[in-house]
DNA sequence: TGTTGACATTCCAGTTACAGAAATGTTTAA
DNA sequence: TTAAACATTTCTGTAACTGGAATGTCAACA
C-alpha cells in the first residue's frame, strides 16, 4: 500500500511517517520506476505500534527500543516491564509538577478581584517572592517604575 | 549588576537571560568599553517575573504579554485573570492527558509478568488495536513476522 | 489526446526554549 | 606577569514534527 494508505491504517500523518522513515524507523521499500513508498503489513504493524507507544508518552527514541523488542523474538518480558515501569516514574513527575502549577495558578486566580482596576493580586505574586499560600494584608498595587537607568519596553 | 548578578538574583541561567535578551523580553544597556551587559533593579525584577510566569506554565510568548501587563499601570485586572483562568484550562488538559497515558501504563504493567519469557502483554497491547480495559483470553505471543516483501531492521 | 486534479517526491525553513562549545576579550587576584 | 574567572559573540544541536515550495506521476474525463 501507499503512504496515505498506511497512514489511514496507523493513524499517523503522511509527514509523520516519512520523518519515521527519516530516522530509520519504518523504512520501506521503493517502488520501482517512481519511488513511491510501498508499505507491507509489518511496515504498519510497526507504525501501528509507534502510534501506540508514542500515544502513552515514550519518546522516539524508546520507541526505538521497543520496535527492536517487538521484533526481537528473544526479548525479555522483564526488559519491557522496565521501560514501562520507568516511563510511569517520567510522568508521576510530570504529574506532581503540573499539579504544582495548577495550584499556584488557582490560588492567583482566587486571590485576583479580575475586575477594572490596576491593583492585581496575579501580578503582585508574580513581580515578588512570596508563598504562594502566604496573602498580603496591604492592598498595594505593585507596577514597574521607570527608573533613570532603565527604559521598558514592549507592550 | 552584571549578568552573573543579575542570574543570582533572579534564579535564571545566565544563557537564558541572554536568551531573553535576544527575543527582547529584558534588555539591559550596557557598559562603554567592554560592553558588558548591566542589570538595573527594574530589569531584575522583570527577570524574576519571568521565572515566576515561566514556572506555573506560561510560554514566552504568553510572558511577553504579562510582562507588557505588568510594566503598564493602565492594566485592567481582568485581563490578567483571564490568562491565568486559560492557562489552568491547559493545565487540566495536559492533566487530563497525562492521567489517560498513566492509566494505560500501569494497565500494561499490570497484565505483563515481567518474566524472562518473551510472550509480552505489553507488547501486545501497543501491538494491536485494543482498548486497555479489554484483557486477552489467549497468552499467545505477537511477534513480528518478517515476510516475503519486507525486513526488519533495528534491534 | 490533452488536461485537470489528486496524489507522490525532495528539500528547506520554522517551531520552543534553551544548552553546549568554540574562539576571543576583560577583569581580578596572587 | 600570569592565570583564573569572568565576559562576549556565533554556531550548532535538541525533539518531533509541520508547512511550504518546486517538481514528478497517475487516473479520469471530455
Amino acid at each position: 500500500m501507499n503512504i496515505s494508505q498506511a497512514a489511514q491504517a496507523c493513524g499517523l500523518p503522511n509527514k509523520t511517517i516519512r520523518y519515521y522513515e527519516e530516522i530509520g524507523l519504518v523504512v520501506p521499500r521503493r517502488q520501482e520506476g517512481n519511488d513511491y513508498r510501498i508499505y507491507s503489513l509489518v511496515d504498519v504493524a510497526q507504525l501501528r505500534f509507534l502510534q501506540r507507544a508514542r500515544a502513552v508518552g515514550f519518546s522516539l527514541e524508546e520507541c526505538r527500543e521497543l520496535l527492536a523488542l517487538y521484533a526481537n523474538p528473544q526479548r525479555r518480558c522483564g526488559q519491557v516491564k522496565a521501560l514501562v515501569n520507568e516511563k510511569i516514574i517520567q510522568v508521576d513527575q510530570q504529574l506532581m509538577a503540573l499539579h504544582a502549577m495548577r495550584d499556584t495558578l488557582v490560588d492567583m486566580a482566587r486571590e485576583c478581584a479580575g475586575d477594572d482596576t490596576s491593583d492585581c493580586a496575579i501580578i503582585n505574586q508574580l513581580a515578588v517572592a512570596e508563598s504562594p499560600v502566604l496573602k498580603r494584608s496591604s492592598s498595594m498595587a505593585f507596577t514597574l517604575v521607570d527608573g533613570p537607568d532603565s527604559r521598558l519596553r514592549g507592550g
